[in-house]
DNA sequence: TGCGTCATGTAACGGGTTACATGATTAT
DNA sequence: ATAATCATGTAACCCGTTACATGACGCA
C-alpha cells in the first residue's frame, strides 16, 4: 500500500487539502517515483482518517478540508520506512519500451533512440534550473534539504539516460536485426 | 495494456511457453521494466491466442504449450511502439523511498544511503559479470545486440544511483530536519 | 457576467496480487 | 523414493483508471 504512505509522507512535511496532495503527485512524485490521481486520493485521504492516521485540522472556502498528520500517522510511516522489502516492484513502460526496441528495425530503433536523446535533454534543462534553484536559495554553508538530494537524483538519472541514448545511437547495427 | 505488448515483445524474440515467460520476466524485465507473475500470464496468453495475436506451435511433456506470435502479433507489437504516449506513468516505491527519506532522522537516513549504496554495488558486480559475458561472446567488429545495450543502460543506472547515494550521504545535514 | 481555477467526490470497469490447487517429469 | 523443478491454471480480493458529476470562489 505504497500510495497510502506516500501520502503519510508528503502529511509528514507540511498539512495539506485533497486539492494540494494531488497537486504535489503531479508536480513531484509523478515524473519518477509514483503515480496517482484525484479519485484515488479522496478516498484514501478518507480511510487515512477513519484509521487515525490523519485529521483534519482546518476547513476554507469550497468545502475545503485541511489534513495534518496524526502521531498514530508518523509511526506508522516510520515503521513502512524501517521495513523494506527485500525486492521492489517497479512498471515502467518507458523502460518497457526500451528493452523491446529490438522489435523495431534498427533505422526505427535509432529514430527512437534520438527521440530519447532530445526528450531527456529538455527534463535536463528543467531539472537543472530546479537545482540551480534550491543553490542560490540556500545560505551558504548550510546542509541541502532532502528535495535538493532527491533534485540531484533526477538529474543524474537523467544524464544517464540521455548519454546511454547517444551512446547506444552510435552501437546500434545492421546486425541487430529483428526476427 | 502493457503486459499484453511486453509479452509479444518476449515472443518476438523466440517462441515460449507460459513459464519460460514467467521466468523471464524474473530475470529480465523485472528489475527495471515490468513486473508480472504467473498468475497474470497465463490468462494474458489464452486471451493473446483467442484474438489471434499469437499462436501454439508446439506441445510438449506435463501439458507445456509453446506459444508463437502470429503477424497480427507482430503488426500490433509495431503499432504499440510506434505510438509512445506523452507522458509515461511510473511507479517505482524504490524511489518512492528515497523521496520520503526526509521523514527520518537524518542519521537513520544515513544509515539507509549506505545500504542503498551497498545493495547497488552487489548488482553492479552482477550487472558488470553479464557485459563481460556479451563482450566475450561477441564477434569482432560485430555491433552488439539489443540486450547488450539493455545491460549496459542497466549497469549505467546502478552505477548512478550508487554514486548518487555516496555523494548523498556526504552532504544529508542535521539540517535536513523532519518536522 | 463569464472564465479559470479550486475543490470534492462517485461508479463502473479493468488490471494486478495473493492464495490456492493440482499434478507430471527429472535428477539424485 | 523423494525432492526439486516444470507446468498450468482459478478465485477472491484489492488497487488503480476513466469518465462523470457538481459546484463555489476569485478575477477581469
Amino acid at each position: 500500500m505504497s500510495l497510502r504512505h506516500a501520502l503519510l509522507g508528503l502529511l509528514a512535511e507540511e498539512p495539506a487539502s485533497g486539492y494540494e496532495l494531488t497537486r504535489k503527485f503531479e508536480r513531484v512524485l509523478q515524473r519518477y517515483a509514483w503515480h496517482a490521481n484525484n479519485s484515488q486520493i479522496y478516498p484514501e485521504l478518507s480511510q487515512l482518517r477513519d484509521a487515525g492516521l490523519a485529521a483534519v485540522v482546518d476547513q476554507g472556502p469550497r468545502g475545503r478540508r485541511t489534513y495534518a498528520i496524526t502521531d498514530a500517522g508518523r509511526a506508522e510511516l516510520l515503521r513502512w520506512m524501517r521495513n523494506p522489502p527485500e525486492t521492489f516492484q517497479v512498471r515502467n513502460e518507458f523502460v518497457l519500451r526500451l528493452f523491446l526496441l529490438s522489435a523495431l528495425e534498427p533505422q526505427e530503433a535509432r529514430t527512437a533512440l534520438q527521440q530519447i536523446a532530445a526528450d531527456s535533454d529538455t527534463m535536463l534543462g528543467a531539472l537543472r534550473e530546479q537545482v540551480e534553484k534550491f543553490d542560490t536559495d540556500a545560505e551558504p554553508g548550510a546542509p541541502p534539504p532532502i528535495g535538493r538530494l532527491v533534485a540531484e537524483y533526477g538529474l543524474r538519472s537523467y544524464q544517464t539516460l540521455h548519454q546511454w541514448a547517444l551512446w547506444a545511437q552510435d552501437h546500434i547495427g545492421q546486425a541487430s536485426t529483428p526476427r
